[in-house]
DNA sequence: AGCAGTCAGTTGGTCTGACCAGATAAGCTG
DNA sequence: CAGCTTATCTGGTCAGACCAACTGACTGCT
């Protein structure tokens, strides 16, 4: 290509690609993980081990694990024995939430992108649910709405069971990634919504509707309605934002 | 509440709560970011003195700041003056993409839960977008497509520009969230998928009918069809779909 | 005055070696 | 054999040093 010097104004980037040691312990960590060599409840080996063995200092080795570990693959604790040791994780953890707080903050999302975009995982993991849901979950859901019931006069509890509850909903989708996409925008929102802009005087009230809603959504994924499950999902989703909207 | 050990199996969790030094630092700038005391594009202090300041030691600094730099919070440099030092980033980078990588390998989700969800993702971003592009993005896609028909025998080239027109459709939508976490999920799955299960007979054929549905959903893009948008990229997607099934 | 070359100073990158704290397992002692 | 002690392993933290990249000011030549 003789071609000139385009219109996308990107022909040239900044080159900088000189990688640094504990990238290079990070992508062949990454790479066992991906491959599938390491998996869920392996022990590293130890920082000093790791340290000898890929020819960097120990500081470098941290490094690499700082990263895994704040993104919750590998859980890091003192101590020899079965408990001591680096591991690699088996749960998920809150990184994506932390992720969409911190991404927002700088302004690659505001706050309708969020709200819009859980909607739409929300609708989307209610509509499975209504025909992948197993008993047990509908009881669990139950459970937690019974517990919700004694919880609307405190507020801190109530919000942490709701988030709870709405998990338990799209967990029982059959998708986790589904659920926990949905949840982390939840947790990345909730704090900025409801906390913020709903005083108490109204808040017994809305709780109140909130559970109304709840079992409605319960009744409909027990029947297996997807329409109508999905319906409540978004008119849940319509208070908060209006909550909001009126701020 | 006196109620006995109940059915949860998490009424007693791990305490293991001691806060590192790192995390402290962490959690101090991560603050400083949600509250908006530190925006895209400001400096940091030297590593030295944060260090100083925070009273912890240098590599306590640097492993906080090294989970940063891995989230693609900050970028790192060497040297002094406007290029050097560490600052906060102004754009965001693939770390939810390896987010989805590592944990599919470490079985959080499977392929077909980040499929259905990238599709859902696509389909309501190209809704969006029917309404919502704009002139120019319309003709960047057309642009696009015109190398992209260049590049049918460059597989590599082929699957890159594949990518970015993706990622045009679903910003066009006006929801920078919704592009993001379907990018990332297309680019978790993408070497999966077509780099392994397609061999290169019939890879002409394919990226052919590709382009041709790709043509085919910027004219409803064009015309404002949000129904046909979303079905095209349906029909793309299905056709990712079969190519793995039939590995 | 203008310019090129040089050098000092700052920043992150890396290493070494050390010590502490948590936790287990081996070993000793009564 | 029970129970305490100790060795030893793990990660957590630190201090201090040197290198490499980079800028900006200084210097000296033209």
């Amino acid at each position: 290509m003789t071609r000139p010097a385009g219109d996308d104004a990107e022909l040239f980037e900044p080159v900088e690609k000189q990688q640094r040691l504990f990238e290079t312990v990070l992508g062949q960590l990454e790479k066992l993980i991906q491959d599938g060599r390491l998996t869920a409840g392996d022990r590293l080996p130890s920082e000093r081990a790791l340290s000898e063995m890929l020819h960097v200092s120990r500081p470098s080795v941290r490094e690499a694990l700082r990263v895994l570990d704040a993104m919750d693959i590998i859980t890091v604790r003192t101590g020899v024995g079965s408990a001591g040791g680096t591991k690699i994780s088996d749960k998920l953890g809150p990184t994506i939430s932390r992720l969409m707080r911190l991404y927002m903050a700088l302004g690659h999302f505001d706050l309708d992108d969020v709200l819009k975009t859980r909607r739409l995982l929300e609708e989307e993991a209610a509509r499975e649910a209504a025909t992948e849901r197993t008993e047990e979950q509908l009881e669990g859901m139950d459970k937690l709405l019974a517990e919700m019931d004694g919880a609307v006069h405190d507020r801190e509890r109530y919000l942490a069971l709701d988030g709870k509850f709405h998990v338990a909903v799209a967990l029982a989708s059959g998708n986790p990634l589904l659920a926990h996409l949905m949840g982390s925008m939840r947790d990345a929102v909730t704090e900025n919504l409801v906390k913020a802009h709903i005083d108490d005087q109204q808040w017994p009230t809305l709780a109140a509707n909130a559970q109304q809603t709840h079992r409605s959504l319960v009744d409909a994924l027990r029947a297996g309605d997807a329409l109508a499950a999905a319906q409540y999902v978004g008119q849940h989703a319509g208070f908060y934002d209006d909550s909001r909207a009126r701020a």
